[in-house]
DNA sequence: AAAACATGGCTAC
DNA sequence: TAGCCCTGTTTTG
């Protein structure tokens, strides 16, 4: 599944399209009918993206809880406003994203500043058809508006120009607002919700007080949001550190470096789509890498292959149910 | 062509 | 610990 990167990046899309928009809701599949109805008719006035989990508020006060899971995906039809960084990623916008443009680190897209701030339009709507899941494709150009529903559709957004199909999904129901807060409450801090030193406070200090393997404690998303099994190894492998290590036993420095490093490689995939991990790659590594998933990571899904640091052959483990890719000479 | 696998995480056993 | 969500991609035959 999409790890936070892409929540964020489908969190913005439903600000550009959906928000200050009134919404007609409907489940095609028919096992979210009675949800549907709670919300249909109403605008949506807020699109939140929490770790990996997104949320849609309607003017009702009731609010859309949506986790992708592993499956999940997004496909959104119709006039779509799109983030230029989308087209990018699909390499048809030629060169309008580059790394090292800053986002704005406004993570929230609310109503009032909806269409504007962070998001970097293309300019007018295109007639078009883009799913939203880990990686972004555009589907095809043309056809009726809205169009057949493809699969199991737990749930259609619809709007005058703009539908949005949910397929897949761990996660769909509403929820009032203080369910929201307490989802909310329980996650660890998100880098793109909270920069502040604080956030950085609260995960170091929950990291060094357990006894807990650091490969398990930064997929634990009620120590930290959004990361997956892909920027878990990567991370690690980045700070050098051994994923069996107890979180207690890390360096205070060490913890901090990793927190930063996340929110470094989140601001990095929320801007390119991608989760590029190898940031210090230019010119025609950077190209390749954006194109070639082989060519994106040190060390996830290399097993057996040559370290690209020291050359010692990547090992894989299991850990906490997932494949853990790393290398036992740089991350001793 | 068929089977296995996967970026997650909840729930029931 | 297994099933589920039920799709897209990769691997196997």
């Amino acid at each position: 599944m999409p790890e936070g990167h892409s929540v964020h990046r489908i969190a913005r899309q439903f600000a550009r399209n959906f928000v200050g928009h009134r919404v007609q809701l409907s489940s095609p599949q028919g096992r979210f009918v009675e949800g549907a109805a709670l919300l249909d008719g109403h605008a949506m006035t807020r699109a939140r993206a929490v770790g990996k989990q997104m949320f849609l508020e309607f003017d009702n006060g009731l609010w859309l809880r949506v986790h992708l899971g592993m499956y999940g995906a997004w496909d959104f039809a119709g006039d779509i406003l799109m983030d230029a960084t989308i087209a990018s990623a699909n390499g048809r916008m030629g060169q309008t994203n580059q790394r090292g443009t800053d986002l704005d680190g406004q993570a929230d897209a609310v109503l009032d500043s909806a269409g504007e701030n962070s998001l970097r339009s293309i300019g007018a709507p295109r007639r078009t058809r883009v799913r939203m899941a880990e990686q972004e494709k555009e589907i095809d150009q043309r056809g009726t508006f809205p169009p057949e529903p493809v699969g199991q559709v737990r749930v259609r957004l619809l709007t005058d120009t703009v539908c949005a199909d949910l397929r897949g999904p761990t996660a769909c129901q509403v929820l009032d607002a203080a369910e929201v807060q307490a989802v909310i409450d329980k996650a660890g801090p998100d880098p793109l919700l909270d920069d502040s030193p604080a956030a950085e406070d609260r995960f170091t200090a929950v990291v060094r007080r357990k006894p807990t393997p650091i490969g398990l404690l930064l997929m634990d998303q009620s120590v930290v949001s959004g990361i997956g099994n892909v920027y878990r190894a990567e991370l690690l492998f980045r700070a050098g550190v051994n994923p069996h290590a107890p979180g207690k036993s890390l360096a205070e420095d060490t913890v901090r470096g990793l927190w930063r490093d996340w929110s470094r490689l989140l601001t990095i995939g929320v801007e390119t789509g991608q989760m590029m991990t190898m940031d210090d790659l230019a010119g025609a590594d950077w190209a390749r890498a954006m194109k070639n998933r082989a060519d994106r990571h040190w060390v996830y899904k290399r097993e057996g292959l040559p370290c690209r640091v020291c050359g010692t052959h990547i090992l894989l483990e299991e850990m906490g149910a997932r494949k853990l890719y790393w290398c036992p000479t740089c991350q001793a």
